[in-house]
RNA sequence: CGGGAAGUGGCCUAGUUUGGCUAAGGCGCCUGCUUUGGGAGCAGGAGAUCGAGAGUUCGAAUCUCUCCUUCCCGACCA
């Protein structure tokens, strides 16, 4: 990995007697991810109030190194790099008809003269606001992008840096004349980030998703396996199968009924208001349908999963397009079906109420399921047959030791942070705003787009989750704030202070991102910081080693310490570090 | 938004149950001395409207009410 580049750019004096990098023995008691209390205990950054933080200087360093490293790779597969407001007006937003969309997740408010406006929260609107000045595809392909903040008022800020309301995303947006030109430049992403994700030392890997508010007809998300996550991935062990729990499937083991009666028997059952309670008396959940009632943009909407299954709201919303999707309350099930939660079905219901049933239903028959009527269940349901079926859609969600729909090996499921997302808009955002262009035949072409998202910020903590130890960080050499520390043991001992700083200037000339710890402190102190904030190699000086011309290369990742000779240590970081 | 927990110097905590003197301890910080290869020692010192407001009381960190803030779980279990 080369190292020079981000060496050139931030290279520059640092002693720490003038370093501000307030560490802290103790976390902060709310702190409880591992990311988030070592990077504030390292000095890193501190909270201002919940999913907002301050970057000090050790911070802002690593930051800045991601995301140089971000933007190299953007500029390797052709980016050019923009900036763009963060405040914008209502009118934009509600040209695309994400003003209404995005509901609360947007931070609103008015100007001084009563215009509403609003935080960016992503760019596809005023990006192709600015693509209505391509008039040819001679123009096309572009590829534009930017390093800026984005706000989003999110329901629950957590986990430090892993999920906040403001933070600097890196986003970018390919432009192309057809689809072909599309699924080229989505590929041209994937693989600048797997090239990032690669010098982050990041492990992530690329899984179908869901695409969400932003639309589209594909995207892929790269997850980090990370206990801090708030993904689960199903991923198999043989095949290389790869998808988010939003989306993924699997095989399900067909199941033979019985033949049914000639109608639902309804029958009392009374206090029965679970799955459980409904198998204990006498009906296996595989036979039961699971039906949940959801408000979808408004309307009620009965969604029903086979008893031993679980429904994925997000397959709901995709398959549906709803924009907006809750469940119902119990007065609004009452209201409209005539029962309480626990006796609820999809037989008999009103005609103006949506039915989705899961595919692993279709064609089953001897069901049992709620009767729409408090303590009563109807039993020997045919689904085809007794249920005003709308879709058939995927809608339960892949559990740990089902198999692979690929290959039939028992999938696993991992918990993931999501690092990277990228879509296929397709013409959504510049039909909305009306960028078109004309084609080699002279006709009018829509411009396809597609949208591509790094947090940086998020990056940062990821590699924080996964690089520590229980002496403190343990960065990349790629991101860490320093390559490396020259530990000073005793600032009293004029040859070991002399010697040092020789070595500090000679790393310096070298473009070596160095630190020199001069602090006036004990040793313990000195090994325990520089452990803590993760410098990913250090150099330990001291009279005992100088008066033998000897000094200390220890690597922080191994804590592993090697002697070296006064005359080689410089080569020896160089080699390391430039090599 | 629902549920749970918690707010005491920069950080971690005790004290709150059972109201009572100047709010205690550790870390960190300042001064001096000593020390200098794994978060030293001694001495002295600074730093707190105990989240905010209202109330009860002779007296409130402690009891009551309201509000604010932060963290965790959830946002389907029919």
């Amino acid at each position: 990995m080369d190292n020079k580049a981000a060496s050139k750019t931030y290279a520059r004096r640092m002693r720490w007697s003038n370093l501000f990098t307030p560490t802290l023995r103790d976390a902060p008691g709310d702190a409880e991810s591992a990311s988030h209390k070592l990077l504030v205990r390292g000095g890193f950054m501190r909270q201002l109030h919940a999913g907002h933080y301050s970057m000090l200087p050790l911070g802002w360093k690593v930051h800045e190194k991601v995301a140089q490293i971000v933007r190299e790779e953007m500029n390797a597969i052709g980016g050019q790099e923009f900036l763009l407001p963060a405040m914008h007006p209502k009118s934009l937003w509600e040209a695309s008809g994400r003003w209404e969309l995005m509901g609360d997740e947007m931070f609103r408010f008015e100007d001084r003269s009563g215009a509403e406006v609003g935080l960016g929260m992503t760019h596809e609107e005023v990006f192709a606001s600015i693509a209505t000045e391509i008039n040819s595809y001679k123009t096309l392909p572009q590829i534009w992008y930017q390093l800026q903040w984005k706000f989003r008022d999110e329901p629950r800020p957590k986990a430090g840096l892993l999920r906040v309301r403001e933070f600097v995303m890196k986003d970018s947006y390919s432009l192309d004349i057809d689809q072909a030109g599309l699924d080229a430049n989505f590929d041209k992403h994937h693989e600048a980030y797997l090239k990032i994700f690669d010098r982050l030392d990041l492990e992530a890997m690329p899984v179908e998703a869901s695409s969400g508010a932003m639309g589209g007809a594909g995207s892929i998300e790269f997850m980090v396996p990370s206990p801090s996550g708030e993904d689960d991935v199903v991923t198999c062990p043989n095949c290389d199968y790869q998808a988010n729990v939003e989306r993924a499937t699997s095989k399900v083991d067909a199941i033979s009924d019985d033949a049914p009666p000639a109608e639902p028997e309804k029958f009392a059952t009374p206090g029965i208001r679970t799955i459980k309670a409904l198998e204990d008396a006498g009906a296996p959940a595989t036979s039961q349908m699971k039906s949940m009632i959801m408000v979808l943009d408004g309307n009620i909407t009965i969604a029903v999963v086979r008893g031993d299954q679980q429904l994925n709201m997000q397959k709901l919303q995709d398959s549906t397009g709803a924009a907006e999707l809750r469940p119902a309350t119990p007065d609004e099930t009452v209201e409209h079906l005539g029962a309480a939660p626990g006796s609820l079905g999809a037989v008999g219901v009103r005609d103006d109420i949506a039915i989705y049933v899961d595919e692993s239903l279709q064609g089953r028959t001897n069901l049992t399921t709620g009767a729409n009527e408090d303590d009563f269940h109807y039993r020997g349901v045919d689904i085809e047959r007794d249920v005003n079926v709308m879709k058939y859609v995927d809608l339960r969600e892949v559990r740990a030791g089902e198999s692979c729909a690929n290959c039939g090996t028992t999938l696993e499921i991992v918990r993931c942070i999501e690092a990277g997302h990228i879509f296929k808009l397709g013409t959504k955002y510049a039909e909305a705003m009306g960028a078109k262009v004309l084609d080699a035949d002279g006709e009018m072409q829509t411009i396809v787009m597609g949208s591509y998202g790094i947090g940086i910020g998020r990056n940062m903590a990821t590699i924080a989750e996964t690089h520590f130890d229980d002496k403190g960080l343990i960065w990349p050499v790629s991101v860490a704030p320093f390559d490396v520390v020259i530990t000073v043991m005793n600032m009293k001992d004029e040859a070991t202070v002399n010697a040092a700083n020789a070595l500090y200037d000679e790393l310096l000339a070298a473009r070596i991102d160095v630190l020199i710890d001069d602090r006036d402190a004990r040793a313990g102190v000195k090994f325990a910081d520089s452990e803590l904030i993760g410098i990913p190699y250090r150099v330990t000086m001291g009279p005992r080693g100088i008066a033998d011309g000897l000094v200390e290369f220890t690597e922080r990742s191994t804590m592993e310490t090697e002697e070296i000779g006064l005359a080689d240590i410089a080569d020896k970081v160089k080699a390391t570090l430039l090599s």
